[in-house]
DNA sequence: ATTTACAAACAGACTGGACTGTTTCTTAAT
DNA sequence: ATTAAGAAACAGTCCAGTCTGTTTGTAAAT
C-alpha cells in the first residue's frame, strides 16, 4: 500500500541508515577475500533493510527499496537473497541479534535504577522494526514462523535483563508485568502526540514503580 | 511489500467480512433514493477495506482488493473515493465508530467484573484493524494526521468506561495503567503461541488485580 | 402525469510506473 | 581454469489513477 507520503509521522525515530555505505561509494574496493565480499553484502543489505523498516514501514519496503539504499545492485542483491522472502527473514534474524546485542550492551551499573529502564528496550529503530515485522506476520506465515522463536529468545534477555537488575526488588510475575506495560506504553506513543505521552509517562511511572517495588 | 503468503498467521481473529453484502449479489434492486445508494456502496467498500485490514493486513491491502471484496466496480469505488488516501481515512474513522459502537455495547452489568475486561478492549477483528493502522500511520503523514485525534476519541472511551466499571476500585492511575498493560498484553501475543500467551495471561492478570484493586 | 434535461452513480478498459524474479554477461577470487 | 560475486537487461504481474461510456435517480417543464 503506502498511502503516497513515505515521510515518518510518529515518534522522533529517524537515525536508522546506520551509515553502512552510501550508494556511490567506492564500494569495490578488491583484495578481500569471498566470505568477507559475502559477509559485507550481506550486512549492507540486512542494514539496509532493517533502516527501510523504520523509515518507510514494512508496506513501504520494497527489495527496490532496499537496494537503493544499499547502494548495491539488484543483481548482487538477488545473488544473496534469490527471493524477497529469504531477505526478510534473514532481516528479521539480523534484527533480532542487534537488539539482543543493544540489550546486553546496556546493562546498567546503577543499581538503583528505576523501572522506566524497562521503557528503554521499546524505543529506539529497532524496536520500531521489530514492530513493523510483529505486525507483518500476522498476515504472512512465512514470516510469523520466523519471528516466533527469535522473539522468544529477545524476551528471555528482557526478562533476564530485568530479574539481574530488579530481582531483589520485585517479584518475577512483576518483573513480566512491567515487561507488558512497557510494550504497550510504546504502542501507545504511536498514537499519541509526543508531549501527551511524556506528559503520561511521567504521571504513571511513579505510581506503577511504587505499586511493584514494595514486593 | 508482502511475503507472498497472504493467510493469517498470528491469533484467531478471522471474522471480518462482516457479511455486508458478497460480490454477486443482486445488489441492484433499484427504487433507492441517491442518498441511500451513495451510503450503501461507501459503508460496503468501507467494511471490505477494514476486512482486508484484518485479513491481509495494510501491506496486502490495495484498493482493487478493496473492490474485488465489495463486489464494487473500481469506478464505482473511485467515484465516492478519488484516491486511495481518502479510502483508507475514511476507513479510519469508519473503523472508529465501530469501535466505539463495540465499546459502548459491552458494558457489563456484573459489578464484580475483573479486570481482565479490559484485555476485551484489544480483542476481535476490530483490534487488528487498528493496530494495522496505528503502525502504518508511523511512517505515513496523512494517515497519522487522521489516526491521532480520532483514537483519542476510542481511548477516552475506554478509560470512562473503566471509570464506571472500576471507578470505585481502582484510582484514576490504576486505570490507565491497566489499559496500558492489556494493549502491552495484546501485541505481544501477536508473537507467541496461543498456549503460551493464555498460560501467561492466566499467571499474570490474577497478580496484577491484587496489586491494583486494593486501592 | 409525462416528458425532457441534468446530475449523480456505476461499469470497465486503459496507462504509466513500480514491483519481484529470470537470464545473460562481466569481473574478481581461488 | 573454475567458481563465486556482482551487474544489467528483460519479462510478466500488480497497482493507483484516468478516461469514456452506461444506467439510475431527480426535478423542472409541459
Amino acid at each position: 500500500m503506502a498511502t503516497s507520503t513515505p515521510e515518518p509521522g510518529a515518534p522522533d525515530a529517524s537515525v536508522s541508515e546506520a551509515r553502512v555505505s552510501e550508494a556511490g561509494d567506492p564500494v569495490a574496493a578488491p583484495g578481500r577475500t569471498q566470505a568477507q565480499r559475502t559477509a559485507q553484502m550481506r550486512t549492507r543489505l540486512l542494514d539496509a533493510a532493517i533502516g527501510s523498516l523504520v523509515d518507510n514501514g514494512y508496506a513501504g519496503t520494497s527489495t527496490q527499496e532496499i537496494s537503493r539504499r544499499a547502494g548495491v545492485s539488484r543483481g548482487a542483491q538477488l545473488h544473496h537473497f534469490p527471493t524477497k522472502e529469504s531477505l526478510v527473514v534473514a532481516a528479521v534474524e539480523h534484527l533480532v541479534e542487534q537488539r539482543l546485542a543493544e540489550l546486553l550492551d546496556a546493562h546498567v551499573d546503577d543499581d538503583s535504577a528505576g523501572v522506566e529502564l524497562f521503557l528503554d528496550a521499546f524505543s529506539g529503530p529497532l524496536f520500531y522494526a521489530a514492530l513493523e515485522l510483529w505486525i507483518a506476520a500476522r498476515t504472512d506465515q512465512v514470516l510469523h514462523a520466523a519471528v516466533l522463536p527469535l522473539e522468544a529468545r529477545v524476551n528471555e534477555a528482557i526478562r533476564a535483563g530485568g530479574a539481574a537488575i530488579f530481582g531483589d526488588r520485585m517479584s518475577p510475575e512483576a518483573i513480566e508485568i512491567s515487561v507488558e506495560l512497557a510494550r504497550g506504553l510504546a504502542v501507545s506513543a504511536l498514537f499519541r502526540n509526543n508531549t501527551t505521552d511524556r506528559e503520561m509517562r511521567e504521571r504513571l511511572i511513579p505510581i506503577w514503580e511504587a505499586m511493584v517495588t514494595d514486593k
